[in-house]
Parts: structure tokens; C-alpha cells; sequence
DNA sequence: AATTGACAAAACGCACAGATTTTGTCATGA
DNA sequence: TCATGACAAAATCTGTGCGTTTTGTCAATT
């Protein structure tokens, strides 16, 4: 479970692709990008692509796959440092769906590229996301064990993760702007911070 | 704004046809219903439709306000009430999305009718959202007076009912059936009403 | 060995015509 | 008066053809 270094990025080339295409796909959507585009944005030939990728649906999955990674990574990172409650889940909360999230808001096809993320990979988004909830139900026990929250009434410290998790992306209906969606982050991050403090 | 009586489904017929049109809707969506199934479905001609309403928008429309009008009495009227603030935004929630989200749930096209719910009654859903928290802002407020929550570091109460209700509606992206669905929401109004006691 | 231009196959977009379904209205009948 | 069957208009579906774009691969090039 080594993920920290990213596999899929640490060749240079690779990396290169994978930016530019989430550049690309970020301002056209997935179904029309096309690979010609991706190839350009990355200072290669389309052909190139195909000595790293099968095709587009793989460039996709693979980016999918180092955002959460990467998310994964950082989360675990700041919920194994020993913060106030709030302050971990504030730091926690704004580690998740930074880039992508932004992406959705300010880009004209952020939509897209979301129903792609789910379409497309369907499947890595469901593991990498009881991944993470895993994280956070670690964390919860670990800090319910050190007398630092209170779970009673809660149920089950990953249900209360699961549920946690849930309204966290119900941020993201509301929001109209980046900004509006980092204050309701921050403030949702407060009151779970609260709800739990013993 | 005395929409406590339903101005829509106080006709015996428009309630039948409304309830009709909302198990038609239910089954087959908003788009491969035909206002002949309507009809059908609520024991009258096609042409029968037309003298209550305009056109399938009309109906579906109705149908939607309906729903947000008695669901923002049903919720004024647990708020009005004083009860400890967990019991209090526990039964407030429930009363949200009771049908809605069962049909959501439980239907083969409840996606496609929500889908419908964003197209065809975007502006009705907005403003009914907004009436909604209105209702929870002036709630915290009230409560906040008297004592019985604390808001400090939450900001505005607007903006903390804000929050709550994006919080409710994620929800529904986690939830694989119903009764997860109810579980995850009493969850979150458990952790929410814990957050605001003073 | 790494990269590419070029090629064939597949996918896609678009348009069109004909058949079918659905809609909205109105004259007719209970 | 109220509801309905029937009708014309509109919308939707279906199949088809054709030009363009995109894809995936490979021999050729550096």
C-alpha cells in the first residue's frame, strides 16, 4: 500500500500527460477531448500517448486514480498529527477535492468532467472513497480512545465517518463559487469539530 | 402566504390527478410519460387533463410545489415547537425528502425524476429552498435568543442553515436505500444538534 | 530505443424522409 | 355544464446514407 509516491506520476512523461490532460479535459469535458488535444497539450505526438496510455478512457482512470491518491495521502498526513478536533477536520476537509472541485466551478465543463469521473470510473471513485472513509474512521477511534471525541449516540465510528463524508460532498450543490464552497467547507469542518468534542 | 391549505390539491380532482401523475412519474420518468398514463392513471379522459392543467410541465410543476409547500409547513411547523435542538432538527429533517427521496430511491426512474425536478422547475426549487432555510435561520435565531444554541464561530445563522441543508442533501449520494437514507440523516442531526448546544 | 507520419477501421455527426406517437383544441353528446 | 372522442399539428422515433473526425497500430525515421 505504498501510494505515497504516486507510481503513475513518478515517470516524468507520464506526469506531463497527465497535466495536460486534466487541462484539457477540465475546459472541453471527456467526450470531446480528443487525443490529438491531450498529445499537443503535451508537447508530443498523439501516437506518443498510446506508448503510455491504452486510450482515453485509461488517461482518465489514471488521473482519477492520483487525485485520490493523492487526497488519500494527505488526508491520512494531517489526521496522523494530533490536532484539535476542529482543526484536523477543517485541515482534512479542505485537503479533499481542492483542484477538482475547482475545476468543477470555474470551468466551463466541470459538469461533464464530473459525470465523467463517475461514469468512467465508477468503480476507483467507490473504492478510493470507503478508502478514505476508512481514514477518517481510524482517526475517529484513535481520538474516541484518547478521550478527544465522543461518539456516543453517533453509532459507529465509521458510519459517523460515512455520514461525515457525505454531507461534506453535499457542499458542493450549494456552492456558487469557490470561495462560497471553501466558507461552507470551513464551516461544516466547525460544527462536526463541535458536535464531537466531548 | 397562506399556502398551509394547498391551494393546488384542495379540487379533489387536481389532487387526484397530481397523485396519479406522481406514481406515473415515479415508474416511467418525466420524459416517457405520456399524458395519457396521467389520465389513465387518475380515472379520467386525456382531454380532461387540460382543463386543469396546461400541459405535462404544468402538472409536474404543481406536483413540485406541492411538495415544497407542504414540506416547508410540515417544517415550520416542528420549528415553531420547542424542543431540545437535536430532537428538533431530527424530526425537521425527516420531514424533508420523505416521499421525494423514497421515490429517488426505490424507483427504476426516480434519477430521471429528479433530473426533471433541475429542468423543468429549476426557479421553483430554488426559491423553495431558499423559503427552507429561511425557516432553520430564523429557527437558530429564535433558539439563540433563548439561549438554547450557540453559534459562536459559525457564523450567521443563514449561512449555518445553509450549510445544514447542502449537509441534508448529501446525504443522498451515499444512501443505497431508504433506510440508509433515514439512518444517515438522524445521524446528522444528532451531530448537528450536539454542535449547537451551548 | 524512442518517436513519429501515415494508414485503415471504427466511431461520430448530420441530414433527411417516412412512419408513429403525442399533444392541444374543439365540436359533439351525455 | 362537463366530459369525451376525434382531428390536425407538432413532436418523436426509426432507419439510412454519406462525409468527417477520431482512433489504434505499424512501418519508417532519427
Amino acid at each position: 500500500m505504498d501510494k505515497t509516491d504516486h507510481p503513475k506520476t513518478q515517470d516524468p512523461r507520464q506526469k506531463a500527460i497527465l497535466t495536460a490532460a486534466f487541462e484539457v479535459f477540465r475546459n472541453y469535458g471527456f467526450r470531446r477531448t480528443t487525443m490529438e488535444d491531450i498529445a499537443q497539450a503535451a508537447g508530443m505526438s498523439r501516437a506518443a500517448l498510446y506508448l503510455h496510455y491504452r486510450n482515453k478512457q485509461d488517461i482518465f482512470q489514471s488521473l482519477v486514480q492520483v487525485y485520490f491518491d493523492t487526497t488519500h495521502a494527505e488526508v491520512a498526513r494531517i489526521l496522523a498529527r494530533t490536532l484539535p478536533v476542529a482543526d484536523a477536520l477543517s485541515a482534512a476537509f479542505a485537503a479533499q477535492g481542492g483542484p477538482i472541485i475547482q475545476a468543477l466551478l470555474s470551468s466551463p465543463h466541470g459538469a461533464e468532467f464530473m459525470d465523467a469521473k463517475t461514469l468512467v470510473s465508477a468503480e476507483i471513485v467507490k473504492t478510493a472513497e470507503a478508502r478514505l472513509t476508512g481514514v477518517y474512521a481510524a482517526w475517529l477511534d484513535r481520538e474516541a480512545a484518547a478521550g478527544r471525541v465522543r461518539l456516543d449516540g453517533f453509532g459507529s465510528a465509521s458510519a459517523c465517518a460515512e455520514t461525515m463524508l457525505a454531507a461534506l460532498t453535499g457542499m458542493k450543490t450549494g456552492a456558487v463559487d469557490y470561495a462560497g464552497y471553501v466558507a461552507a467547507v470551513a464551516r461544516l469542518a466547525a460544527m462536526f469539530g463541535r458536535a464531537l468534542e466531548p
